[in-house]
DNA sequence: ACAGATATTAGAATCTGTTCTAGTTTTGCG
DNA sequence: CGCAAAACTAGAACAGATTCTAATATCTGT
């Protein structure tokens, strides 16, 4: 889990602690997009931001945290290109495969940085909301609006099923293991068993 | 990939590196089983394995690459049990959720050592056969002896799919945050959409 | 403005994976 | 046998994440 700095009494962020805690995440994602994790050290992301770096541990405990916030940021840009222009597929599996296509483009523009995080991630002791929000856009967007709270279990083990297929196939194409068109393939091979009928 | 040792001109390994490796490897997993990777430090595998740090990576250029070969063991392990009472459901999903489940329950037995089992599963920069031979398997058992050569680009996707959901269920539960009811709930869903027709 | 709490800083220190060094031992082979 | 290549060893050295320390700065409530 990510901790905040708690400050004085209530749980509010100041707005210099909001400001110093973008700045970090800022600092970390250009050095990630560049290296990938290695380039991003402790160190140099606390230099970068002009912070010390017990203050940069003070916002984030461990490094993995860090790259849960980046990773975070990246999923904020897919969620808001996917309420701006939402898929038009006729079928619930053909939106779903949008989506995942969608949010594949995104994170090839970035190979290190995605490879890295998403590595990263699935290492990760840590509690990611990664798995959580994706399958949640899928139950959106296939399944007319459904929310993670009003899903049925079976169809939040279908969504996450299908988003947990994209994850694996993902990482195979950063391996090198799998082409775009592969990964299309599969995706909606996928698909059309997981979330026809959501 | 592993590399190994080269002896003198052969390619062939001696008697006594095969046994260097071999306590090396118990090593390994004896330490790994508790503590889990954290307490599977090279120096401490080195030391209990009675050889220089320096030849434990000789052998093993990684700690990863010592993970790989620990849990090259485990999954031999499954393919023997596997061989010597074949799952004996009805259905090609009874049988894929049968070898599923079964292997669930040989990892949960040392959780700390499947923990690095899986992560390493997924991770592996390395080339490892791990996920080939999860599907395979299935393949096999789901399929009627299908092999992974055989198999149309279709039922190949199936069952990685079905193998990749697994896995992310697995992580899972080793964090704690699914039951074994609940994988087996949430594979028994995706079996039955993913390889009820293979 | 003051007192106490919290945040921040620079930097040293610690921990563990990995690499390097220099010297010794084993092995394969003519 | 006798030598060159390869393996092995003990231990130092290095790197980057994380922790610790002591001093300073900032904030909050009164």
């Amino acid at each position: 889990m990510e901790s905040q700095p708690s400050t004085g009494g209530s749980g509010v962020r100041t707005r210099s602690q909001h400001q110093r805690r973008k700045r970090i995440v800022q600092a970390a994602a250009a050095l990630a997009s560049r290296g990938g994790v290695e380039a991003m050290q402790m160190r140099t992301v606390a230099e970068r931001a002009g912070v010390a770096l017990g203050t940069l541990y003070r916002y984030f405990p461990s490094k993995m945290d860090l790259v849960v916030a980046v990773v975070g940021e990246e999923i904020d840009l897919l969620e808001n290109s996917i309420e701006r222009r939402p898929p038009g597929a006729g079928t619930p599996a053909g939106r779903a495969v949008d989506v995942l296509m969608r949010a594949t483009r995104g994170l090839m523009r970035e190979p290190e940085l995605a490879d890295a995080l998403i590595r990263s991630l699935i290492m990760a002791e840590v509690e990611t909301p990664f798995g959580d929000r994706m399958t949640g856009l899928l139950l959106r967007v296939s399944a007319g609006g459904l929310t993670r709270d009003e899903a049925s279990e079976e169809q939040l083990a279908l969504a996450g099923s299908l988003s947990s297929v994209w994850v694996h196939e993902l990482l195979e194409m950063l391996r090198g293991r799998r082409t775009y068109d592969q990964i299309q393939r599969r995706i909606e091979i996928a698909a059309a068993r997981l979330v026809s009928d959501l």
